[in-house]
DNA sequence: ACGTTGCTATAACATTGTTATCACGGCGTC
DNA sequence: GACGCCGTGATAACAATGTTATAGCAACGT
């Protein structure tokens, strides 16, 4: 990545997986959430899958292709869980909660949430598709959005900014959290709370 | 770093800098600015600073001492953005100043932003030094709120806890803002003033 | 039964951070 | 003024990385 080739991009799609190829993947996942992003080299994932170093540029085209599925598998969880949400009758609840699966997210699969928002990965960009990917969770919260104005709930604006104001909200504090940036004194979690609703009643 | 020690310290504060120290510092921040995380080498910055690369080891300890100065002077700079900021007869306008001093920094200096909040290079931990120096900048936030809060502009509550809510939420949209995600038709200084006063109404 | 094809493992290469070796220049001492 | 010592810095060596090339091997088609 860093040497050779300057720029090629990683095999299509890849819609069905090997098994060598999901054993590639899990191992990754493993290894990244046990040693860190530092631990995550392409000797080591193949060992620690059982196959040799080839496979992971046969299959994936490099270490990126893999960081990449590691990216994409990062929103559909994060997708997911806010998905898990039902439509309730109070459309600003289920925003509430959106942000606390948003959070719990973030909390639960933390080195996941480094590759998707930190730049971890010295080098790694996200493809166009990944990154569309990650506008379509934007999208999904962008519709409840969308919903609760249309409910009255919130004031009517443009969903897809207010949308992103949301999200900031929440990627900002949790980000802070997961940092460990300031005095440890801070109960973040009470200041997530405090956040989600201030930006609920001003959009109120 | 990553290969034969495991943990080390860089040599001390080191209050006075070398000229070529202060050489080589800056040949590594505008390799930052210029070319990116990933081009921040060691050789390559002794050759931007004419000198070999034994002086990146015997001034700074490593590659990571250079980073950590980087980090260090990140935060002084923002810092001295909000501490430009005189304090008027409204509080809450002067945090509002603050914010957007925040946001002007960090556009200004989006790879400094990068080393201070994104863990991008790969294997860097602040010292607790860096760390303290860190939590003094929100302390500095965490005095402009409490000055508003004994003014009666803002609600009483714990200065640093809302301090860490602002930052928090002007982090957020920024980090955001610098990463690209979602699509990018969304107006972020928009986006980032609605953040700002939402929260600033939410606190009075 | 044989040739071809595609995959896998091993080894080579360029580049990285770090450490060791060694030469050279400035200082103190006689 | 000449000599020895120390310390600084440049060069080269080392371990580890991502990537690519080479070679072996098994399975398939004819």
């Amino acid at each position: 990545m860093t040497f050779a080739t300057a720029e090629r991009h990683y095999p299509a799609p890849m819609v069905q997986l090997d098994s060598v190829g999901s054993d590639l993947l899990k191992a990754a996942s493993d290894l990244l959430a046990s040693d860190g992003p530092a631990a995550l080299t392409v000797r080591r994932i193949a060992n620690a899958a059982g196959v040799s170093t080839m496979n992971v540029y046969s299959r994936f085209g490099g270490k990126d292709g893999v960081v990449e599925h590691l990216f994409i598998e990062g929103f559909r969880r994060l997708a997911a869980g806010m998905s898990s949400i039902a439509a309730s009758s109070d459309p600003v609840a289920d925003l509430i909660a959106c942000g606390l699966a948003y959070r719990r997210f973030a909390i639960d699969n933390p080195t996941l949430y480094s590759v998707m928002f930190d730049r971890v990965v010295p080098d790694y960009r996200p493809t166009p598709e990944a990154h569309l990917l990650a506008g379509a969770t934007l999208g999904l919260l962008a519709d409840r959005v969308e919903r609760a104005m249309t409910a009255g709930a919130l004031r009517s604006s443009d969903p897809l900014s207010t949308a992103a104001l949301v999200w900031a909200t929440c990627h900002g504090v949790v980000s802070l959290e997961l940092k460990e940036v300031g005095p440890t004194a801070i109960d973040w979690p009470d200041v997530y709370d405090r956040a989600m609703t201030m930006i609920m009643t001003g959009l109120a």
